[in-house]
DNA sequence: TGTACATCAGTGAACGCGCGTTCACTGATGTAC
DNA sequence: TGTACATCAGTGAACGCGCGTTCACTGATGTAC
């Protein structure tokens, strides 16, 4: 009861790698029940061993994507505290590192967002918005040390993830010597906004924009 | 040679429209030339009178999409005249309105970011970046008005479209009486924006995030 | 340790289905005289 | 206006293909004694 479970936890890996690869090309809901298996190296009908269909594996994939995004969250703030330069920078750079690194991840995240199926798109959006709140806590913790009060931090989150994943997304289809550029420009971006958040300190600018 | 080519730019109405309907579903990449024929009326042959398949449909499908922007831009510029309210606010909420109006023309732009085809891709992206330096020349028009330079226009538009499709995109899968709250954040959301793409005009606040 | 039996991940063949595409065709509309 | 011919949007049947799903099966691993 140990190597057997061990081997098949192996080839669901295996299901889950190769849906995770097929789908960089045209995205997971373009890919199917046969081309998975086959990739993973079993028949058709032994894929039934692991997941009832292929939207139980797309949900799994979606909470792979959640796992990813904390990940990178863990790294962003352990970067931070090195703070060579402006946690911004620090925090996009990871951001830009970790969808080079999981681009396949990302994509389904960026992809799938009008998926196959309702369940889909809730978990996905469900996913997003744990992160949204992640970052607005963060946002919270860093303007208390700053001393800068910050007008609405939900909605900052929310703008700057916006933003961020805008941008990831473009980064996708780009050759690599041009993520540089990008970066720069969501660092840009993302302080642009983040200057907007901060609540005036004495004399408020007028805008009537 | 008048009735018969009336009658055939008929049918290829009646395929877009089908096509544009059926893909609010799942997406444009779901639907099927069997389906889409179907739809509207023809048998799947038929369908080859019109298009060579259904990329060259989609790419059409795309050109709508560009044209449903600009007019949505013109719309927002007339409003802006009227201006009751502020010029964010009537653009979102023309923006808005054009959402709910034409959401499956909004669900292409929106889902096939990552579609079927290079050629798609890139088309969509096209038409995105078409309005984002429209937005951009309206910014710099406003800014000269209000007399409040901006630090990077081009910039400030690309993270207000950003910012602005996400929300939209969110519209689409909601019901209608919280459409309201959505506009109201992402008047917000913009607002933030602007605020931090306006150039400090005295004292600086100093910023290290 | 050795044997008999149970489990169950993965097989391979078969199924019915909708797909995109081809083809010769039909019959209404348009054109030339 | 009437006739003979050309055009061509749309038809309907046929094709081969990959799909998801089912089923009885095999044979290696695990368990009980």
């Amino acid at each position: 009861m140990l190597d057997r479970n061990e081997k098949k936890l192996q080839t669901r890996r295996k299901l889950i790698e190769a849906a995770l690869m097929l789908s960089a090309e045209n995205g997971f809901a373009a890919i199917s029940l046969r081309e998975v298996s086959k990739e993973a190296g079993i028949t058709p009908a032994g894929f039934y061993r692991h997941f009832h269909d292929m939207e139980e594996l797309g949900l799994i994939l979606i909470d792979e994507v959640g796992l990813g995004l904390r990940q990178l969250l863990r790294e962003a703030r352990r970067k931070q505290l090195d703070h060579k330069g402006s946690a911004v920078r620090a925090s996009v750079e990871t951001f830009i590192q970790y969808i080079t690194d999981n681009a396949n991840l990302f994509r389904v995240l960026q992809g799938e967002r009008q998926g196959p199926s309702v369940a889909f798109r809730k978990a996905l959006f469900a996913e997003i918005n744990r992160f949204v709140e992640e970052i607005a806590e963060d946002l919270e913790r860093g303007s208390k040390i700053l001393k800068q009060p910050l007008i609405d931090t939900p909605l900052a989150a929310e703008a700057i993830v916006a933003v961020a994943f805008t941008v990831g997304g473009e980064a996708l289809d780009i050759p690599k010597h041009r993520r540089k550029e990008l970066t720069e420009r969501l660092i840009k971006e993302l302080k642009m906004i983040l200057r907007g958040a901060v609540a005036p300190t004495k004399k408020p600018v007028k805008k009537k924009n």
